[in-house]
DNA sequence: CATGATCACTTTACCGGTTAAGCCACTCCG
DNA sequence: CGGAGTGGCTTAACCGGTAAAGTGATCATG
């Protein structure tokens, strides 16, 4: 039979689609015999809801999307987002709920597609990354009243949700430790700046080197890919005061950090000393293996997935701190030369 | 106005809901007159077609799927997928289909999603990557009538078609670079050997080193990941007659083998060459960046998705093969020791 | 023994589109 | 001037579910 609907079913049971939906769906209204009957029919036939049809029944669409607005080039390498997906994955799939998946080019796509997608009932929430300062999706969220959780944060969402870890937190545990390794001069490679979890970053770098006194705590700014970690990495080493350590917004640009100054002469650790934030097996694939800010990324994303979940059931949500990064020390950071 | 419909469209413009329809689809039935005010309207209030409702009066899901069995850690750092799927999504996202991702464990648990998908009328369609030998998908999918296109071959996949490249004259192509460069014992480490097109790769490799008379041409099968490529890697240097250089089916384990090579002490290129299969930017982010087999792999990504939306179309669709992997020298290769 | 409650369903309306069929006012033509 | 054809709509059925309201039989209760 070809794609079976619950007429099939009912006909088959010799009862009423009606008596079909309360059968399958666990709702009462039925006996327990023709129940089982109709789920034995169900299962025989391989009978599947018909997605559309139930959403248009005032039901839910089950599907919650996720647009990434950022270049090509860097999501293909940038561990980041799969490791999110794979987290939301874990929590979706196992209440049936589909991710849809666009990449845009810019946050203003991502408002037409927000737009596009609940006007079209195509989704019943959306994840919200690479939060910006006065970022345009918030009021449209807001107005659209689209359920939607925020990944990375704390930052000004309003009534939306947020999941984050406490980076301010993070920075400082790498600042300490390279401080206590005998560092006096680090730099910071950083993310493209108008991104918030960019500048929180960096305001507790800052923050955390003054504290500490350090001669110089420069930031360069890059965009997370390996080319601009490279160039940014070239044009610190080659100042005059050159940092004794560097600590890399993601890992990718870390790897590309270290090519550099491999192919400058410098010995990694004993002339410089790497950290990356992120920590995907990228880290545990270069020579010397690079220290990083470790955290549990699909974890984080599968926190998520539960918040958005709560938000689209209207259960009372609130914001969630997952575990912060943790230091993980490897073979690319010692103490400075001299 | 709450997610306007195709009614509030009529009540406004005084007409009835066929007509409304009639006019937002083009379709004759309706003056150009009224067909404009209807427009306007449209787009004042914001209208967009709930997509439920639309599939379900016969029409299509505008949504196509792609499910990924590989695990989590291989995918978060393998660049291929993110570059295919943005290579669909340029196609896609033009006639408004969405793309419906999901993770799985295994071919057996993918082809469960095919069956939930086309059942619920989900997906209008799918993308089949790392096909294998006696693959399990490919009856069901012709047994479903679901509509597919298997990126990666060629291989048996009976009626339903798919984008390849020529992975056998790449192959040829890297090892008579490596054979001018003088060259006589080379390796190649693979990805897993369940997947059809590593076993036409080890085929092609095999038939050319033999061709060429070389003296050794091992190949030692590993997962795609760091790890298995640094493990081979190892496994290849330690052996009595160490090969001079060492072909990798993606460009991740190439790095990590590049880096197991320098942690024993060897120098690339002096001592050994290396070339990676894709060129993602990791390959320029290593030192020394790495000689690679390079293809536009989103162009890939667009041709596979044009060809699924044929399918869907019912429009005659043949295999098609796209261009192959051409080698891009850098770093990483040069003329054997001795 | 009439009344009410409960059970196990069936009937029906509805979600928001698409589309075949029907209808009315005009025009055109022999 | 009657009849056919056509343009521009309206009406209504349908897609496949969900869920409220209705029905008839059984059973308990005062």
């Amino acid at each position: 039979m070809k794609r079976p609907t619950i007429a099939d079913i009912a006909l088959r049971a010799g009862v009423s689609k009606g008596a079909v939906s309360y059968a399958l769906n666990g709702q009462p209204g039925v006996s327990e015999a023709t129940r089982e009957r109709i789920i034995a029919i169900a299962r025989e036939i391989g009978f599947n809801p018909n997605s559309a049809a139930r959403a248009l029944s005032g039901a839910k669409a089950a599907a919650v999307g996720l647009t990434l607005s950022r270049p090509a080039r860097i999501l293909s390498v940038e561990p980041f987002f799969m490791g999110l997906i794979s987290g939301f994955e874990a929590e979706l799939a196992s209440r049936s709920y589909a991710l849809t998946l666009q990449l845009v080019d810019s946050p203003e796509q991502e408002v037409e597609v927000y737009r596009r997608w609940w006007g079209e009932r195509r989704v019943d929430g959306v994840f919200v990354s690479d939060l910006r300062d006065g970022d345009v999706r918030i009021p449209v969220l807001q107005e659209l009243q689209l359920p939607a959780v925020v990944i990375g944060g704390p930052g000004e969402t309003g009534s939306i949700t947020q999941v984050w870890s406490d980076d301010a937190g993070a920075v400082a545990e790498a600042v300490r430790y390279l401080s206590a390794l005998g560092h006096r001069r680090i730099a910071r490679v950083s993310g493209m700046a108008e991104l918030l979890h960019t500048r929180a970053r960096g305001q507790a770098f800052d923050e955390v080197c003054r504290t500490l006194g350090f001669e110089s705590a420069v930031t360069v700014a890059a965009d997370y890919t390996g080319e601009e970690g490279g160039r940014a990495t070239r044009q610190l080493l080659m100042s005059a005061s050159r940092p004794t350590a560097v600590i890399y917004d993601n890992d990718v640009m870390a790897v590309a950090g270290l090519s550099v100054a491999q192919e400058m002469g410098l010995r990694v650790p004993a002339d410089l000393s790497i950290v990356a934030w992120d920590d995907s097996p990228l880290c545990r694939l270069v020579h010397p293996p690079l220290t990083a800010l470790s955290r549990d990324i699909a974890d984080y994303g599968a926190q998520a997935a539960r918040q958005l979940l709560d938000a689209i059931a209207e259960k009372p949500v609130d914001d969630i701190e997952a575990a912060p990064a943790r230091l993980t020390p490897r073979g690319s950071t010692a103490p400075p030369p001299g």
